[in-house]
This record gives structure tokens, sequence and C-alpha cells, in this order.
DNA sequence: TGGTGTGAATGCCTTCACAGCG
DNA sequence: CGCTGTGAAGGCATTCACACCA
């Protein structure tokens, strides 16, 4: 229960925690879920360290800027300490998620159980073609594209994913946000520009496998 | 952009140029294939940041760890950076991927278009299942895992994209490993360990989704 | 003039080291 | 003891500002 400490001077309301910070909060909350799994009760800053590969400071820096979890000599409850990140990081209820292109990945998404698992779930999709609207994929209804401001504003949805072709990413985008989304994940391959208070992350898959690409011939180099 | 990150691979601190510059020339090289689509001869710093959302000296300073591309008064002609990048990348070449596990998202991948726009080619996929085994899909092959060594070694393949089961993903990297592997694009939820020089990145769907949510709250927090 | 390349300055993130507490 | 929380130090990455060049 412990409130927040930082009695600097003028630090509240500017928060300012380093985005960094938020994605190693997504690693340790997946951590914590394996951890009990395997029905451990505690654990501590080295050994969730070592499991992501960071230090034990690092652990413990990032999770003092949203207060205090853990009880000197022992380390962290991993329940509580899961479900305060949940908390922090906004998956302690669930989300309803639109998904925009109902091709060859989009698909994919719709059947995919590791969304559901962490609060996500895709409750509607939209496409253009015909021979999709109107149909249930993975149990999930397609409607045409017109339909987005109606349903996106009757089922309160705030996250949408992207996963249409390039050349339409951006206007699709655009209509999404014209439709009050406040979250895009993004699978273009194509940088979006949106205007105002959206979030967007961006997933590009080749943009992966060049990361890859460049880490295996650096190695090669080396020899 | 996700990414990048705490997922540890074998950086081996030789690596003068910092992993961030990495990930954002993957970004330069998108926009400057866009810009020659559009028949743009050259660009310069001001506007490829600008396109990204980072600043010219930025962009300026990043190519700066490779050598000079640019030319003082004009910019860059897209063209030439383009191919250079790609050699820095790799990219400049044609590169076989191995996909294991033929699931939900595994046959997207395999009929995924933007990989091959990039050079990578998927070329075999592997799986356990008796009714995938033998099989093809979006013209690619199916082989049981069991073959993994041969044929990944006869087929000189370097990467490979792992989508089976978190359960399974651990093993199937170490028999990866094993089998020559020095790339691995991990999208099973769970942190891979490998020993020895391979590489490692992960694409963890759920996570992403986290970051949004985290942002939406974030903002609403703001009002 | 317009724009690169780059030392210097700034700011941010990470690591260190230790006080404090159960 | 063991392990957290945290000021201080250190190390990088980003931004600034300007010499220099076509």
């Amino acid at each position: 229960m412990a409130e927040s400490k930082p009695n600097r001077t003028t630090d509240e309301s500017t928060s300012a925690v380093p985005k960094a910070v938020i994605s190693r909060l997504s690693l340790y909350l997946r951590e914590l879920q394996h951890l009990l799994r395997n029905d451990e009760e505690t654990t501590n800053s080295a050994r969730l360290g070592q499991l992501l590969g960071i230090t034990d400071a690092q652990v413990r820096k990032d999770l003092a800027h949203f207060g205090q979890f853990g009880y000197p000599g022992i380390g962290y409850r991993c329940e509580e300490l899961a479900s305060r990140i949940k908390t922090i990081l906004g998956t302690d209820r669930e989300w309803p998620v639109a998904l925009v292109g109902v091709g060859n990945l989009g698909q994919a998404l719709l059947g995919y159980k590791g969304f559901n698992d962490q609060g996500f779930r895709i409750s509607v999709a939209f496409d253009l073609a015909p021979s999709k609207v109107g149909s249930q994929i993975a149990g999930i209804p397609v409607f045409h594209l017109d339909r987005l401001p109606e349903i996106v504003s009757r089922e309160k949805i705030q996250l949408a994913i992207l996963a249409v072709p390039s050349d339409t990413a951006q206007s699709v985008a655009d209509q999404l946000v014209a439709a009050g989304i406040s979250g895009i994940l993004n699978f273009a391959p194509v940088t979006i520009t949106s205007s105002g208070d959206v979030a967007v992350v961006g997933v590009d898959l080749a943009i992966e496998l060049e990361q890859l690409s460049f880490a295996v011939v650096k190695q090669a180099d080396k020899n």
C-alpha cells in the first residue's frame, strides 16, 4: 500500500516515465505470470533481472517509478506485483478491440489466443470485400468499413489493429481516429502520422527480420 | 518500433553502433523506398527526420556511423542511400528463411508478401502435425520437425521464424540452434534464452497492445 | 544559399553502492 | 542475514551550433 514517495519538488503531474521502462514492465508481467504458473509465490529483482538479461538494480529502479511493491529481505510477491503492473498498464480490465483488414494477417490475428490472456478481446472486424462482409471468422463478425464510426461508438471501442495494405493504411488510420479510436496497432509497413491524442504502435515484420540479418552479418564479420 | 529490447542476444559489447541506430536504419530504408516509388531522386536529413518524427541532427549522426553518404547543399541521393543501407543491414542479398510452427499465425506469415520485398524468402516450413507435414501452404513445403537439421544444412538457411506454442518454444529454439541457425525471430510470448552466437528478436503481439493500453490510460488520466 | 558532418553540451538511462528494514 | 529503495556516479544517446563544402 505504500504511496508514492518522491518528495521532489514538482514531479508528480509530469510523471515522465521513460518509454523503455514501460516496455520492460510488460516483460516483467510476462515473467511473473510464468512464475505464477509454476506456483512460485515470491521472487526478487535479481531473479527477474536474470530472466530478462538485465541488472537487478534496473528492475528495482523501474518499479520505483510507480511506488513500493517489495518486501526487504523477501523480494516481491508474484501475485501482488503482477496485479499492480496490470493496473499500471491498464490490463486489469477487458479491452474490446477492433480489427481492420481481414486479409492474410488479419485472419490470423482474429484467431490469436494470446490477446485474450492479457485482457484484449477482438470483438469486431472490418473489411471492404463483399465476400467477407457479413461473415464470421473465428467467431468474430466482419462488417463493412463504412460502419466503423457507428459500431466503434456503440461498443465503446478504444483500440484498433490495422492490418490493411500499405497504400490504404494512412487513410484507414484517419478513419479510425475520426471514429474515436485512441490507440492503433499498425502492421502495415508504413509510418502512420496521427494528428492529436492518438497513440500509434507499429509492428513491421520485415524490419524485425532486417534486425536479425544485421546481427548475423555483423557476427560473421567478426570471424 | 517496436522493439528491440532486453531480449537477450549475443551482443558482445564490441557493438560500436548503438542498437537504436540499427532499428532506425530500417526506418530510413523504408522511407527511402517510399520516396523512390514517388520518383524522388534526392532528399535530406530534415525531410527524413520529419517523416519519422525525429530531428535532422539525429539522422545525420546515425548515418555518420557508417561513412559519408551526403552531398552538402543537396542532401542524399535516395537510390544511393537506400543501397548503402541495404548493404549495412545485409539485405542486399536474398535470405532463405525457415518457418517453424504452421499454426494460425505461422500460416499467415507463410503468405505475408512484405518479407519478399525486403529480400527474405520463406523457403521451408516445419511442423509436427501429420495433417500438415507433406503438404504445401502458400506454395511452401511443410516438413516434419525431425528433418530440421538436414534441410537447414542443405539449404544453407541462417534465419528462422518461430511460431510455435509458448510451452515448446524454448525447446524448438534449442533445436534450431543445434541445426545451425544464427538468427531467430520469436513470436511466442516467452523469453528465449540462447547460448552461443545466436541472435534472437522477439515479437510479442499482446505486449504491443499493452503498450497501447498504457498510453490510452495515461492520456485519459490527464483529463 | 542550402545542407552535410561533427565537436561540445545537454539530458536521459543505467549501474553502483549502501542505508534501512524485516 | 537478505533484499529493497534510492542518492550519486557514470555512460550513452540526442540535440545544438557551427565550420565547411558544392
